[in-house]
DNA sequence: AATGTCCTCAACCGCTGTCGG
DNA sequence: CCCGACAGCGGTTGAGGACAT
């Protein structure tokens, strides 16, 4: 037995919401912001449990939500973070602050995995029989070498995404979260983040607007849509095909820091690297396995806050946000 | 036009983690 | 420390639309 329903199961509405539940919801939550959810169905009247109030709110209803179609970049990052972090949803949304975890969990299980696995097969057959190799380990060669390869763009336009599916009614909502903007920019934050989100960056809404913080250390989000912007992954992927395909290449560029020396060490060239990133001056030791590529400088530098690499005024500059 | 099949995605379910009394 | 309430997460479902026959 489980922990019972967070309510009443009698005289509570499920299924899809209409859009005058919508506007009762949105409004009660223009006037108390979110949070309590216990208290909105009872003073708001609505049939529809806590819980349902709540996901309606995260998942459709809230300010600066992105629907319709990813963008390639949008692909990208989130191919190579589930190759990275799993299916780690809420970690991966977090670096993607306009859609949510449901949506990119949707949209991995709809249409990336299909379209890595069918592209995996065909540029590379033995891998999917390769017991050998992890799955995720596969996807982000995959995923390198496709975008490398300008492949999803393709691949995007023989898979295209029937636009517009969202009905007239979810552009009604749209309309109720256009409404609603300026709003959350002067609402308290509503929650915090719990300890299982340490990956989470800041996922409000007001990213652009935040400053760089003092030392010029850039965020963390920032940083990462800087190493998975095209151009980066783009040389990850030309490195990883480069260790891949050629089991004694010389000189590996790396993407971010340099090259990388035949030891694993990472030769820095300065012009490649910001002053500010002072994170990325450190020298960084690949392995050097002949049998797995060494780790991208993007998993080097995932792993190194949980290696305590950053002192703790970094830390404080990177750590997780509260989301909306 | 009718029917069957496939696909998408909003919503739900069940579980875990956190927090306060 | 225990317990209950609640938030958050990941997996799954099913209604409805698109497409094929």
């Amino acid at each position: 037995m489980g922990r019972p329903p967070c309510c009443e199961k009698v005289g509570i509405k499920k299924g899809p919401w209409t859009p005058e539940e919508d506007i009762i919801l949105v409004s009660y939550i223009q006037e108390h912001g979110p949070g309590n959810w216990r208290s909105v169905p009872t003073n708001t009247g609505l049939l529809r449990c806590s819980k349902s109030c709540r996901l309606r709110w995260t998942n459709y209803l809230r300010p600066g939500i992105k629907r319709g179609n990813f963008t390639p970049h949008e692909e990208g990052m989130i191919i190579h973070l589930q190759a990275l972090l799993g299916n780690k949803w809420a970690a991966i949304a977090s670096y993607l602050p306009q859609r949510t975890d449901n949506d990119i969990k949707n949209y991995w299980n709809t249409h990336l995995k299909k379209k890595l696995k069918k592209f995996q097969s065909a540029i590379d057959p033995h891998m999917a029989s390769d017991s050998t190799t992890s799955t995720s380990h596969q996807l982000n060669i995959v995923s390198r070498r496709s975008l490398s390869e300008g492949s999803l763009d393709n691949m995007a336009s023989h898979f295209t995404l029937k636009n517009n599916q969202s009905s007239t009614y979810a552009s009604s909502t749209a309309n109720i979260s256009r409404l609603l903007e300026g709003w959350m920019r002067s609402s308290p934050t509503p929650k915090t983040l719990s300890n299982t989100n340490h990956l989470k960056l800041n996922a409000s809404d007001d990213l652009q607007d935040q400053e760089t913080p003092a030392g010029n250390l850039v965020s963390r989000h920032e940083e990462l849509e800087s190493i998975l912007s095209y151009e980066n992954l783009n040389n990850v992927a030309s490195w990883d095909r480069s260790t891949c395909d050629s089991t004694q290449s010389d000189n590996k560029l790396n993407p971010r820091c340099g090259r990388v020396a035949n030891d694993g060490e990472i030769i820095h060239d300065d012009h490649l690297v910001p002053d500010h990133d002072q994170k990325n001056k450190q020298i960084i030791r690949c392995e050097s396995s002949t049998s797995a590529p060494p780790l991208s400088f993007l998993e080097k530098w995932l792993l190194d806050e949980s290696a305590g690499q950053v002192d703790d005024d970094q830390m404080m500059e990177l750590s997780p946000m509260s989301s909306v």
